[in-house]
Order: C-alpha cells, then sequence, then structure tokens
DNA sequence: CCGTATCCCATGAGATACTG
DNA sequence: CAGTATCTCATGGGATACGG
C-alpha cells in the first residue's frame, strides 16, 4: 500500500472523497502539511492514477484536484480507517499512536 | 493512522493477524525487511501498545509476537486494504503504485 | 536465535524566496 | 492562486559487526 504510506496521502484521498477541492481548500484542512509538501504528495498521487488535477486558465490560476475512478476504489480502506480512528480518538490510552 | 505508517508497520499486523508469530517467521515473510527494521518497527508497535512481545529465557532465546487486544482492533482496516490489493494487485496498470 | 551498536549515505521535509 | 527552486538540517534505513 505505497499508494497511502506517505504521510499524507490518506488524509488528501480522505478529503477528495467529499468532492473535488482546491489546492488552498486542502491546505486549509491540512494546516500541518506544508505547501510544498502537499504539492509532491499530490503529484505522487496525480502519477499513480489516483487523482486527476484540473487547470483552469485564468488569472488568478485556479485548479481543482479529485479522485480518479480508481482513487474512488480507495474508498472502503480510507472509510475503514475513519471508522476506527473515530472510536479509538478521544480515548486517553494509544492517543500518541492513533495522532 | 501513524500507527500504520511505517513502511513495513501494515505487514506486520497483516502476518500477526494469523496469530502469533517468531521474530525469524516475520522475517521470512517479510524478504525485503531487514532484520534491523523488522527490529525497529516492532517495537514501535509494542510501545503503541499493537502488539506484545513474549520472551522464552532458553538458550538459544525465543521469542513471539502477537496482536494486543488494541492491535486486534485494527483487523478491519488491514482486511479493507486487503481486499483492495486483492482486487488491483493482478492488473497491469497503477502496477507500481499497489507494491 | 534475537536482537543492538555503529558508521554512513540517501531521502525527507522545513524555511524562505521567487514566478506565470 | 498555485505552485518551484534552493538551501539546510533531520531522519530513514542499509551494511556490518558484536553480544546475551
Amino acid at each position: 500500500m505505497q499508494i497511502i504510506a506517505g504521510k499524507w496521502k490518506s488524509v488528501i484521498i480522505y478529503h477528495l472523497m467529499a468532492g473535488t477541492q482546491r489546492f488552498n481548500d486542502l491546505q486549509k484542512q491540512m494546516p500541518d502539511c506544508s505547501r510544498r509538501m502537499l504539492a509532491l504528495q499530490l503529484h505522487e498521487l496525480q502519477v499513480d492514477g489516483v487523482i486527476q488535477k484540473k487547470v483552469y486558465p485564468v488569472i488568478p490560476v485556479k485548479t481543482e484536484y479529485s479522485l480518479t475512478d480508481f482513487g474512488q476504489t480507495l474508498r472502503p480502506v480510507i472509510t475503514a480507517m475513519e471508522t476506527w480512528g473515530n472510536l479509538y480518538n478521544q480515548r486517553a490510552t494509544h492517543q500518541a499512536a492513533v495522532d
């Protein structure tokens, strides 16, 4: 599952599951991920065919990211993670591991 | 999900889902993971409360690793990954991403 | 058998400044 | 707005050798 292994990839996919997002939308939802890292991981996800990027040639530029059909197949994996996270997020034990 | 984020952690958990394993058992099942890396990731999983280690004070030493109750709660996540992997492992496209 | 210690290089990732 | 470029330091991870 190298496809998800990147530190932020699963989070990006999670946010894109809610629908198309712009670069800044994603950044606001992941304040701990630097602009540089976000760009790098988005690029990798794109190369792996998980997400697609649409660029509108207006000024200033506008881009939109969304899941490809292939990326959509990852939904069950991400939702399994989310379900697990919801169960254990509020607990004191293992808090460091859950993050 | 830093708990699974380590390069080999999900694979270790996957193998331990089949039951208790010795260090060498795990190593044989993960030839691409060095002994050093295996030891490091096992230790982290132990610290995070995902797995437990039992050492038998015989010579030569014998150790056994198994999932804790907490570790067992990760089953749905790992099986979701496995299901996804089974679907896409054999396909030509995205092969690099699946790995 | 099951690790740890050390050395060393490759990659990761923040900060900052710049561009179409 | 949505990135790139560069510099720099931190971390990851292989190889090898050693230890209980």
